[in-house]
DNA sequence: TATAAAACATACCAACCGGTATGAGACTCA
DNA sequence: TGAGTCTCATACCGGTTGGTATGTTTTATA
């Protein structure tokens, strides 16, 4: 017999604790510190944190279980295979923070203002640690995209849906007279997307507060100059 | 004996073969179509090749191996671990391709042409498999940045080179009058490269020329705003 | 209380991983 | 010719991987 008899107790690795408010503060979890939290909801809380760690592929469903107290069995019972609880964290977890953090602020107000807040925000908020393991979404897209087709088009859907909130937002503006006509609207929101998710990556590997909030600053100076100046109205 | 005989014969992976004028063209690999490779270049080719397509944690000595046709044994006799291996591609093969395509060029000329220009180049030289496995060195930055402090630094390293050659480049132009002084050259260099690597990862997750070039549009754009207007010298 | 289904738990698996120990063949230089 | 070094080639290793087969416990329902 090689059995351990450890089952239930703590198996080393820290268990899913209080998670901190996290990041770009565009990926916040609002299922957390729920008393009674579910296995389904423990493993995709765990798995997210490992896949924002490690990445999906070096991503390890041992460690998973280990960090949860769940068993191989239990989380097979629930997700069909490692790809699949990849999905359902995409799909689930990293969807609803994108939609807090960005899409429902984008609906109404002065979109250059919500914007500008938005990044300010990040800039405060967000801790060194936020800032060391960068964006979720985009630590997929880069990872996945070439490799498996499913997360590439998860992945895409989620970002069609970002651009499309800045442009309507920007759109929007520009029909209240608050953003200039000078700029397309669709694609300053692609732009928009790739600049915000670079100053991630660039602070994430500095690994430096600074570098963001400077990166962030010259968007903020590139979006006043959308702004519709005074008396030229159409 | 369970010796297979197939030593240099082709091993059913395409060997190093002639490669294509690379990606954002900033990756290009002069070394290639070198008539007799030496072991460790052939290597380090293939290494550079496997960790673009997988990252580098999900890259396999084993298929660098079959890819190249060179034993075991041949590779840690030049390289003492995997993660050396990849420090070598980091610090040979992708070092040189920043160079010939950004540094180099960024030493004269009219600094704003002279972006724009690398900018519309890598619109239309691009195959859509560059656009697909994206920018070698944001790929490494964004995997290994969490796990890997050697990594993290050589990579730190290059994006320090890549923001001081903007930078002196802008402030050059601001002083031949070419630059409008109201910009801060450092920091904008920082967003520069931040939005230029967002544009990449923007058309690497989408699969899509159009959108890359409709990103470097909406960089150009704003790039020009950035132009001396006449008659305003200090 | 009987029955079926849901929710796990345990043990095992082949495949692959990076790494190493050992030694053969070639080449250099004395 | 001999010694030493460089350049590999082969075989093997322990550990980990994602995945599965099978069994047990709990829960809902009739």
């Amino acid at each position: 017999m090689k059995t351990k008899i450890q089952k239930l107790p703590s198996t080393g690795v820290t268990p899913t604790e209080q998670i901190k408010t996290p990041f770009w503060h565009f990926w916040k979890c609002d299922r957390c510190s729920i008393p009674k939290e579910e296995t389904r909801t423990q493993l995709l809380n765990a798995a997210f944190e490992e896949i924002h760690q490690f990445g999906f592929q070096s991503a390890s469903l041992s460690r998973i279980l280990k960090r949860t107290g769940v068993t191989k069995g239990a989380l097979y019972h629930y997700f069909p295979s490692k790809t699949d609880l990849g999905y359902a964290v995409l799909d689930e977890m990293i969807r609803e923070q994108m939609l807090d953090f960005w899409i429902h602020p984008l609906q109404q107000g002065h979109p250059i203002d919500v914007i500008i807040q938005i990044i300010e925000e990040s800039g405060e908020l967000m801790t060194l640690e936020d800032i060391r393991l960068g964006c979720p979404l985009a630590n997929l897209s880069q990872e996945m995209s070439p490799v498996d087709e499913g997360f590439r088009e998860r992945v895409e859907a989620q970002y069609t849906e970002w651009r499309s909130a800045l442009g309507a937002a920007l759109k929007r503006g520009q029909k209240a007279g608050e953003v200039t006509n000078d700029i397309d609207a669709e694609a300053t929101a692609v732009m928009l997307v790739a600049s915000l998710e670079g100053c991630l990556a660039t602070a994430k590997n500095a690994q430096s507060r600074e570098l963001l909030m400077q990166c962030g600053m010259s968007l903020i100076q590139i979006l006043n100059t959308f702004r519709q100046k005074e008396g030229e109205q159409l």
